[in-house]
DNA sequence: CCCTGATTCGC
DNA sequence: GCGAATCAGG
């Protein structure tokens, strides 16, 4: 696959709604992340720039100390190139609906607004758990890693026992959805007192 | 381990 | 220009 101006479109709108790499190169097709990020650099829009200069602002001038001997990173000498204000102003930073050809989720550079659910338990956490739990691995003891859900279902003493078993948050001992429910943010035995 | 983007360099 | 391999971080 080439980069079609179409390709390079898709890849621009979606970059700078915020999608990843990977999502990109998903969605694209015939291309891995590395490729979409590689392009994204040659487009000079590694920031994700366009209007939110305050996000990401990684020193450019990032500098690897000559801790690599034999490395195939013989310090360029263009150490740190002025990089101009970035063409990126482009266009209209925002106020810009574009094509809504797919689904657009993320907003843009807005993280997300506050997550209200703060108190007890959202019936939507509690579904989707119920969801996932249909689709769990069903691991026993011995099956879990650090890298599944750990959470138990059913009763131990039972044969009707397993663990979720789904690919954990990342750090966090469950999956997502389950995270979702273990983590209360507090209360739920506020009313429940006996 | 999974993921993210950043960078280099042979092609 | 391209992107795999690699680096660096979460």
């Amino acid at each position: 696959m080439s980069w079609t101006d179409e390709r390079v479109e898709t890849l621009k709108k979606m970059w700078s709604e915020g999608q990843s790499a990977s999502q990109i190169a998903k969605e694209l097709g015939g291309v891995t992340r590395n490729a979409v990020i590689g392009k994204v650099h040659r487009l000079g829009l590694s920031n994700r720039a366009g209007g939110s200069p305050a996000t990401t602002a990684k020193a450019p001038a990032k500098e690897k100390p000559a801790a690599k001997p034999a490395a195939k990173k013989p310090a360029t000498a263009k150490a740190a190139e002025p990089k101009a204000e970035p063409a990126a102003a482009e266009a209209a930073p925002a106020a810009k609906p574009v094509t809504p050809a797919r689904k657009q989720i993320i907003p843009a550079g807005q993280p997300l607004p506050p997550q209200p659910s703060a108190n007890e338990i959202s019936p939507e956490a509690l579904k989707k758990v119920s969801e996932i739990e249909k689709s769990a691995k069903k691991l026993s003891l011995l099956e879990l890693t650090e890298r599944t859900c750990k959470w138990p279902v059913g009763d131990p003493a039972t044969e009707d026992f397993w663990f979720c078993g789904l690919p954990v948050q990342q750090g966090k001992p469950y999956c997502e959805a389950h995270v979702g429910v273990a983590f209360q943010p507090m209360s739920s035995r506020r009313d429940r007192k006996r």
